[in-house]
DNA sequence: CGTTAATATTTAACGTGTTATATAAATTGG
DNA sequence: CCAATTTATATAACACGTTAAATATTAACG
């Protein structure tokens, strides 16, 4: 016998969820924004050998010198864990340096190095030319409207009553 | 000596590339947005065992009976390799089964168990409480707006002109 | 001071994303 | 009908996200 349509033709113990379609699920709408977006971007940081995360780290010790790992974490949202690896490869290629704070030990100055400015200078204009593209495509008013909504709904979910709570049953 | 500040005070010979800022960054918007929400289904999730990516699948499986692991992939938009380990998952909690299809012996027909039916009856309240707090915390209208633009955006950069070249220099 | 609590960072474990490759079945072409 | 190509799925390898726990240093307190 064909093993198709096993033992579940809908069982009426199990109620019908009328669950919410995917076409209104946020997190789905968002993810595939992004992936639509990233699909134009990777190829250029790959071609480099960066992963998205590790051009995030660089990029955002452009706009200063030794950051501590926290702020840096905080700056490119990007988790401790995640930052503690990508950190240790990005020193491997000699694109970040490392230094001690004076008067806490427990804490790193972490800076870009002449070869990490150099890989960025490199890239820039091709991710520049990456956002041309998706502005040409987009319209410049539609993507800051959108900017703008993505901005506020991350303040407006951040800020206040925290999570939901979950009552175990 | 401390060993703050390295040797790299701005090296002139590394052309200090004008990067945009991170508030212009789309992918980091997408991202800390995404991240926002997910902060209120995450938990919910959490506490029944279940990741975000499994959830998708489960609730991929509930809009029809008998999918091939490829369409299920391309609706949940999780790769395949992800896919394939994500169904090992599910298979082992008895929350899917696998058949085989009979005209083509390489697909798989995956379907939900009663049981997967039950635990996402147990999520979905939740689940939909957590869209009734965002949808009151960030207005009906607005939220419409945003769904608009982001599948706009997705459809306009999946489109057409697919990816950007990479000449490698 | 010395003991405890708080903070900064790292490591571990597991699941997923991405890329490349492998396996197996179906289709095509000769 | 058999070899070569395509298609569906799985596996491997490496990096990251998430959670929890470990380590090390500082601060706080008695």
């Amino acid at each position: 016998m064909s093993a198709r349509s096993p033992a579940n033709s809908v069982d009426p113990d199990a109620p019908r969820a009328p669950l919410r379609a995917f076409s209104r699920s946020l997190p789905m709408a968002l993810l595939k924004a992004r992936e639509a977006v990233m699909g134009r971007f990777r190829p250029i940081l790959h071609a480099h050998d960066l992963t998205e995360q590790q051009w995030r780290v660089l990029r955002a010790l452009t706009s200063a010198d030794g950051f501590r790992a926290g702020e840096l974490a905080r700056l490119s949202s990007i988790s401790m864990p995640s930052l503690s690896r990508i950190l240790r490869a990005l020193e491997k290629r000699a694109l970040i340096e490392r230094g001690v704070e004076d008067k806490d030990l427990r804490a790193a100055q972490i800076s870009i190095t002449a070869s990490g400015r150099a890989l960025i200078a490199l890239i820039a204009p091709h991710s520049e030319r990456g956002y041309a593209d998706i502005t040409a495509a987009f319209g410049d008013e539609r993507l800051a409207t959108l900017y703008r909504l993505l901005d506020e709904l991350a303040t407006c979910l951040t800020d206040g009553t925290e999570p939901v709570e979950v009552d175990e049953e």
